[in-house]
DNA sequence: CTCAATATTTGAACAGTGATAAGATATGCT
DNA sequence: AGCATATCTTATCACTGTTCAAATATTGAG
């Protein structure tokens, strides 16, 4: 009791026990960052906001409900950061370029977000089908705007698209190609030889080129 | 004592407890594609090779590293079917493509394994730069096959690739290409809409072409 | 303002995990 | 045969995810 009174000392921190679920997604990000995703632990994140071990269960269903919403926040940050790399430009060729070195720098300065992003638990926990399944598995902003810059590109004549098969494709073909280069910077061979920001923006402008 | 003994008396199996370290790989590659690699449990793991929970660490230092090894055996099981996927082929393009669609392929009917095969830790643990790291850090066997493929796509007048660099940057930009398509299929969107090994065929044949 | 309904948080407990150390058992070598 | 060695077991530790009843704080109706 004394402990928890110290330790929301600071500020007004709503009595009973602040705003828990946000103060809960926050340190668990910042303990991702340190510790992996494999080294995560709920009673350690507790433990950091101060909280007992069972607390978290009254705001998160489960520890993959958690890491759930922690993609969820990762994936709506890597799209303001997109939104944000083609912010002023006009010509939907440079802005495509733009959105692919925007994904991959994103994955380089925050790899296991990035890693989180992508665990297949996400798109179907355990092969239920249950409501919240629908409700998270919402487009992905990234997906949408690259999307919508590959039309711009289409109207504006800069690449060969017909048929909407055909837009389908080059959508995936080119997320691919950006998700699998950060893939390989962040968990791959690339992973010791690239090493700078600069370095990542350098490649993934010549890949992206041809 | 007497369940050892019945445990292993269909055939020899050398008395004092089989050869382990092959018969744990082999069941732990089986557990793995079973309950995915965060289910994944030494203890399970011993028991159904029917041996006590420490037994393993005689013959691996961790579970880390037997999922290490793990992933050494499934690239060189994908190496092994890259290889079977161009034998008999000339046309060095065409290789290419085989050599994509054998990628993607065996991601989608493997998954677990895919997923092992690039995880950060086995590029490197802790930081450390011990021997062993540098054991492990061994070529992929199917990159080396897609450079030298790649080499022969030069040769052949099909590819303009000028400089050494030249060379690196098509590596890296057709395995991304390759292994992104594979990421999107086994953990990403397109897990739920692509469900036949024909449609993961189809849909690569049409990535790799442009 | 009072007090019951509700939302949060705690404490204790359970089963299961990775890992280590000391002792038992078999194998192979001389 | 007998000893060093590799292999396996038993017991144990610290830690984890999760659940449940009890304790505490917040809220809203009267």
């Amino acid at each position: 009791m004394s402990r928890s009174l110290l330790d929301r000392s600071i500020k007004s921190e709503p009595y009973h026990h602040g705003n828990l679920h946000a103060t809960l997604l926050e340190a668990a990000r910042a303990l991702v960052e340190e510790v992996g995703i494999d080294g995560f632990s709920l009673r350690e994140l507790a433990r950091r906001a101060g909280v007992s071990p069972a607390a978290p269960y009254h705001h998160f269903k489960d520890k993959a409900a958690l890491i759930q919403a922690l993609a969820g926040e990762s994936q709506a940050r890597l799209g303001i950061a997109s939104l944000k790399a083609i912010k002023g430009i006009t010509d939907p060729m440079q802005k495509l370029s733009m959105l692919g070195v925007a994904y991959v720098v994103y994955a380089f300065e925050h790899p296991s977000e990035f890693r989180i992003m992508f665990r297949h638990e996400l798109h179907s926990p355990l092969g239920e089908t249950n409501q919240e399944q629908l409700e998270v598995n919402k487009p992905d902003p990234a997906f949408v705007l690259l999307k919508q810059t590959l039309i711009e590109c289409r109207d504006a004549g800069c690449i060969p698209i017909t048929s909407d098969n055909a837009l389908e494709l080059s959508t995936i073909s080119t997320w691919a190609l950006v998700h699998g280069l950060a893939t390989l910077i962040v968990d791959g061979p690339l992973m010791h030889t690239i090493r700078t920001r600069e370095q990542v923006i350098e490649l993934t402008r010549q890949i992206t080129r041809g």
